[in-house]
DNA sequence: CTGCCATTTTACCGGC
DNA sequence: GCCGGTAAAATGGCAG
């Protein structure tokens, strides 16, 4: 039954069982996550406006900073900086 | 302490630490997902098959065999299944 | 006018805003594509099977084959495929 | 060969065969894309930075101001506006 | 040519 | 029950 085709049927499946019982657990803590803003939502908190503060807070986090200065070099040389006319202007 | 505008401040404040923590716990729980596939793959297997495997065995088989049957059915009804064509074939 | 820092912003204006141009027609575009689907999808079509249809269409031939030859010897080698009990069945 | 199980294979063949045409359509302009970039690589423009320019623009030009009235209630709440101590620094 | 990253597409979930 | 937005999966481009 296992080792058809040059692979290992046995192999295979423990692989496949990992991941299944790896996504079993994910599974959980997502209806965990659910719960916990529908919580918060019967308590009348807005669960989009969780959401956004959440995701502020994760940017905020990351890194963003390193290439801004190089980003600054592109925005001078397009004028969107605040000391030169900018492209938005020609845009609107 | 920062009540404002008829929110509880700390309320909330529990509420986004709990989605945050259990986002942290996902996070890792996906990064092992990622680390089994490339072990997967590291040993020779396709990730993208496992990956239909794994979705097949999640889905009820009526379903599957519901949706392979309407896959039929539209392959059909654009010629794309031999079949018609072989029968002839074969019966010539 | 801009040349900061070395470099052109009247050149990277015009890059930008051929790429903005360029993406405001692919939006176009996906807007037909949407309407499509949702027009299939009000006189009954599935329009998941839809979108597996186009995507088999799209694909090579010999690539569709090879890839559920790869999938069926998985499935037989996790014992998903019926094939060879039903052989025995039928020989017994 | 058409009306099999009943549906009609020339409508879904019309409607197929429209969203292959969009499609194509679609592909030659992300090619336009490509090049566009590509050339601009070519005397010495950043890519990536160029697209974190054309995202902002883009990010500017949506409403998104609109909630921010609810998100600052909620942000006052957690500390988080300047006046305030902050969550950031709890988590620190 | 392989692995990585970004983009795109698909599937899911909650709201109306 | 449909629609919208959000998260996951897959595809494709790019660099090394």
């Amino acid at each position: 039954m296992t080792d058809i085709s040059g692979i290992s049927g046995n192999q295979l499946r423990l692989f496949i069982e990992k991941v299944e019982c790896l996504e079993e657990e994910k599974n959980d803590l997502m209806e965990n996550l659910r719960d916990v803003f529908a919580e918060a939502k019967s308590v009348g908190f807005d669960v989009k406006i969780m959401k956004q503060i959440i995701k502020l807070r994760k940017m905020k986090k990351e890194d963003v900073v390193e290439q801004e200065e190089l980003l600054d070099i592109y925005k001078a040389a397009l004028g969107m900086l605040p000391s030169f006319e900018s492209l938005d202007e020609q845009a609107a």
